[in-house]
DNA sequence: TTACTAATTTTGGCATACCTAAAAAATATT
DNA sequence: AATATTTTTTAGGTATGCCAAAATTAGTAA
């Protein structure tokens, strides 16, 4: 199995698994590496074969400590690439995605090392997903979905789970940028829409856009 | 044919070529590429069907326009990368030709432009290797060849074409490194060996090492 | 020119990464 | 529970990139 193949299960099983708590099923993986469910079928037992992961046929699959460990590997270089790629080099959050994608195969410690450095070793990368550290240890946080929040509440914008330019360009154009404080003043019962105010201005949100971004803390 | 096995071979066969000006036999590639003479045979077949080479068979390959535009596209990326990460990252001249072979795969106009304008677009890489700008045009220059070099002159020290880590590591050991200015002061008839001066400092070195040194036009 | 040597190509084969279609298993619905 | 639907697996097949060994071609020296 090529390296690149591996690494890209391993990685889409691992966003999938929720810090490796659930089990993940063929078919999102189909979706998301674009090949049919039997080459999953095939690829995940390889994968078992070359202890990255446990496969029960017809269960699901979660990560060895072996291959969670390459998993967090691969999401760092990932992380560190795009956040190395805005802050250093002048692109735009909604274009890093499909570099990143590239970059992360590049297998070279002491080149992701001097990025996170000169970076400052960030701990949230530019659509605020959490950096592994070196060693793999990611921080962790009880963020919610924005379509999980309640009306009156002030909370903080820390990322978005939808990285396609098309969705980031439109958070964008509305200012629902990460950082940004929103407070919710209503949710319609008919669509569940979101109505909020963020910059002073009222925007009403789709809750496909608000199963998508990520918030922090409510402020008190 | 693998998008990453086409630009290996044509950046192979363009390195082998003098700027195209001479055809390139298989067993090279065969060395180089690290694969069988058989499977050069196929390669060169198809890539002349993807219009890339001109593959005479048992005479020899060069590349057509098309291919010789891709080639520099990915000898341009190489050595900007090279020289990013030597100017921009502190690796070493004998550490980055490795990663650069991964680099240069990498496919975003973009990014390296960005690259080469953070650097000043440089002409040459860390190793004295002329980059290609934007649209292919190379710097053209007559360099010579350190065992070229005649007794009593005096040369600059312009590049090298070898680039493993152990030669380079004996160039900088032996303060041979680009700019520098030498002085012939005698070639041994027996072995062809060169006594010369750098830095104050008289240093005999090997045909060998001679042959992968590039020199300057003589200083008059 | 001939006979040898080296380089190249052809042949036949293997492993991998993918696919479709059909069967089987698991899950959901009535 | 029985049936329908969805998901997964199996079976069989294709294209690619590689190889070793045999056959051919080109180059060289006698």
């Amino acid at each position: 199995m090529r390296q690149e193949t591996i690494e890209n299960y391993l990685k889409t099983i691992y966003n999938f698994s929720y810090n490796n708590t659930a089990v993940v099923n063929n078919q999102r993986l189909s979706d998301k590496l674009n090949v049919s469910p039997a080459t999953i079928t095939e690829g995940l037992k390889k994968l078992h074969e070359l202890n990255y992961v446990i496969y029960e046929k017809s269960y699901g699959t979660r990560l060895t400590t072996t291959g969670e460990k390459l998993a967090l590997s691969i999401v760092r270089r990932h992380r560190i690439w795009e956040t190395y790629l805005v802050k250093e080099l002048e692109f735009g959050w909604d274009e890093v995605h499909e570099i990143a994608e590239e970059l992360e195969h590049i297998k070279n410690d002491k080149l992701i090392n001097k990025l996170a450095t000169i970076l400052g070793n960030p701990i949230y990368d530019p659509h605020g997903d959490p950096i592994p550290d070196e060693k793999g240890k990611i921080q962790k946080s009880n963020f919610i979905k924005l379509s999980e929040a309640k009306p009156k509440n002030k909370y903080l914008i820390m990322g978005v789970t939808d990285h396609t330019p098309l969705f980031l360009k439109y958070l964008e154009k509305q200012q629902l940028i990460i950082g940004a404080q929103i407070i919710i003043k209503e949710i319609e019962d008919f669509d569940n829409s979101i109505t909020l105010i963020c910059q002073k201005k009222e925007i009403i949100i789709s809750v496909k856009v608000a199963e998508s971004v990520i918030l922090g803390e409510e402020i008190i």
